[in-house]
DNA sequence: GCGCCGTACTGGAACGTTCCATCTTGCAAC
DNA sequence: GTTGCAAGATGGAACGTTCCAGTACGGCGC
């Protein structure tokens, strides 16, 4: 079967550029972008003309060309730690928000916890040239954050990070940890253990925050921390650790919500009742703590304000509106659900 | 104060360019690009140069420039319609992992659930040219997915859609429901009713499916269907439209595990227990479903598994290995928790 | 010594925009 | 009728890469 060649079978296998819309309206490709972006100084008659030929050809503008020239992509890099932590929906949903409304895209992107593809997940974002970055609760190492402080706007949300260059948008763990033992003490327990976050970003401050809210309480003998970590199974295996102690805790102030959950879990495995026998608290008050069947007190930090802020944050830096550090500081609140009440009588032992 | 002007303040304030790098290690900006490639055919000596100048001047590629000139982005554009649909982050964790190893980026996007900003969303991942778009769950209508479809590869996950020239990867919701449907007909159950999706992606199949179960095991007379949503709101509001009904019904099949959990709450603040008074089926098995406080009875969709395939499947297309539609439809399985059980012996009426 | 080949390397064009300096034109002012 | 000016329109350079056609040159066969 003969091909028939040179008989333009493709007439634009691509798809159009200004350049054909401006062969299209009669006028330079000058004039069409003007007319995209919107110029004034633009004829009525030829902006119709420009229009018509955009809507004809199905035009749709390069955003990496115009990215090129620009140097700037109108993108935000954002690098959430951890996908499936419904906290980090919220942040994420704020993000996303606030970005649309001043103009920017979002470009997410994860590691999965892992330091190395974190690290890598970053770079990726750097090469995109990406206006800004937003690192949500990263385990990166601090050098990491530094290092691409120097090339670019960065905000890290929900961390410490010595990074100098940077932004920070975080709760007060130390206040949030305080709220937690100060809430289970004023119940009338003394016996007060902490499940930790393992090396989770916030986890070394909300457990510095209770041991210091403890002491303040008079209740400095009694400090008991096992080590845990932000998910469910390190929140099972930390209760765990505790239930080998006796007399045992009549109250767990849990790193966050889902080891909190985890928590919940080995307490009912082991015959123990919550409230009544062991109280729990969480930290984050996410979707799954407000969770009729879970209800669970957890200390409330807002993720979405978070996200916006962040956005916010990163937009005045990208937009030259400010060059200094900026560490904004949230007060965390306590939301009191059924998972807390007043210890036992008589301390409990498993036997 | 006076200010010292031209005294080359700032060496190069934006970043090193390839030609920077060129100039540094005495060779042409095509060899550089070569070494940057892996490109062989570089003299060892060369090589050393090239890498050692990239080191120094700390040179990063510019993604966007080599999209431009390449005409290609290697990034994936991922619509996602519900971020707080822990589905999701099953589903996004798939893509992620899956496109990592393809050598692919992503860019994440949503348009919570509002078709309008949908549409945005998607015309923004087209104008940055992203090689292939997978739109999970999405609510837009048919013809808009048509159109993208027109322009460049499309998956579409969890949604049955006519868009002839896009891939999609779904469960069978059909057999989904069915599967739900007979778990409950087995354990004794008649009055078997259904909260749906509302206007959600796979709402009116799922519906379809318990219709069709019910029929199908002789329970035609039983049909009975109220309107909900893919959230626990809408679960919430569907279960007590039903607790108007009498008799009540002894089993409810919701749409997702998230109304599911909404349906369990107006149970309970009927005084209604579960599964005692009412069996409840979610669908999903999200980790919500999993948790052991809510122990969700749920029909099982691999959201890892679709991500995966749904990144496979786009990738064909990217690279021209394949031009026809695949369709890839998974079969559901049950997963039996605590929220089933046969059903009361007299049948209930709410007081 | 000449031609030839293969390896290593190079400069220019191209990708699709934006931006700037410049050009054209029509009209008001004198 | 000339000048001046503003509004409108335009071509070319630039953004930072990749790719291609080509150059330089050393060695080999005859």
């Amino acid at each position: 079967m003969p091909r028939r060649s040179n008989v333009k079978t493709q007439p634009s296998q691509s798809e159009p550029t200004i350049l054909d819309v401006a062969r299209k309206a009669r006028v330079s490709k000058s004039l069409v972008s003007m007319v995209i972006r919107g110029d004034d100084g633009v004829s009525p008659k030829n902006r119709e003309a420009v229009l018509n030929a955009i809507e004809e050809l199905n035009y749709r503008p390069n955003a990496i060309a115009r990215s090129l020239v620009e140097r700037r992509t109108r993108i935000l890099g954002v690098m959430i730690s951890d996908l499936r932590n419904p906290f980090f929906g919220d942040v994420v949903s704020g993000i996303q928000i606030r970005a649309e409304e001043l103009g920017y895209r979002v470009l997410f992107n994860t590691g999965d916890c892992v330091p190395k593809l974190e690290e890598a997940a970053i770079e990726s974002l750097l090469e995109l040239r990406v206006d800004g970055l937003i690192l949500a609760a990263p385990r990166v190492d601090d050098p990491i954050i530094e290092r691409a402080g120097r090339v670019l706007p960065v905000v890290v949300l929900n961390r410490d990070t010595s990074a100098t260059h940077s932004d920070s948008v975080t709760n007060d763990n130390i206040a949030g940890a305080g709220l937690a033992v100060e809430h289970l003490a004023g119940l009338g327990h003394t016996r007060i253990a902490h499940i930790d976050g393992g090396g989770g970003a916030g986890a070394s401050v909300r457990r510095e925050g209770y041991l210091r809210a403890m002491r303040r309480l008079g209740l400095g003998d009694h400090i008991l921390t096992v080590e845990g970590a932000f998910t469910e199974n390190g929140g099972y295996r930390g209760a765990c650790e505790l239930l080998k102690s006796a007399p045992l805790p009549t109250a767990i102030f849990a790193a966050n919500d889902i080891s909190a959950i985890g928590a919940l879990r080995a307490l009912e495995e082991a015959g123990l009742r919550t409230p009544a026998d062991v109280s729990v608290v969480g930290y984050d008050n996410t979707s799954l703590a407000a969770l009729h069947q879970i209800s669970l007190t957890s200390v409330q930090q807002f993720g979405t304000d978070n996200g916006r802020l962040g956005v916010e944050c990163l937009v005045e830096r990208i937009e030259g509106k400010r060059s200094t550090p900026r560490h904004e500081v949230h007060a965390p609140t306590l939301v009191v659900r059924s998972s807390t009440g007043p210890p036992p009588n008589e301390p409990k032992t498993l036997s």
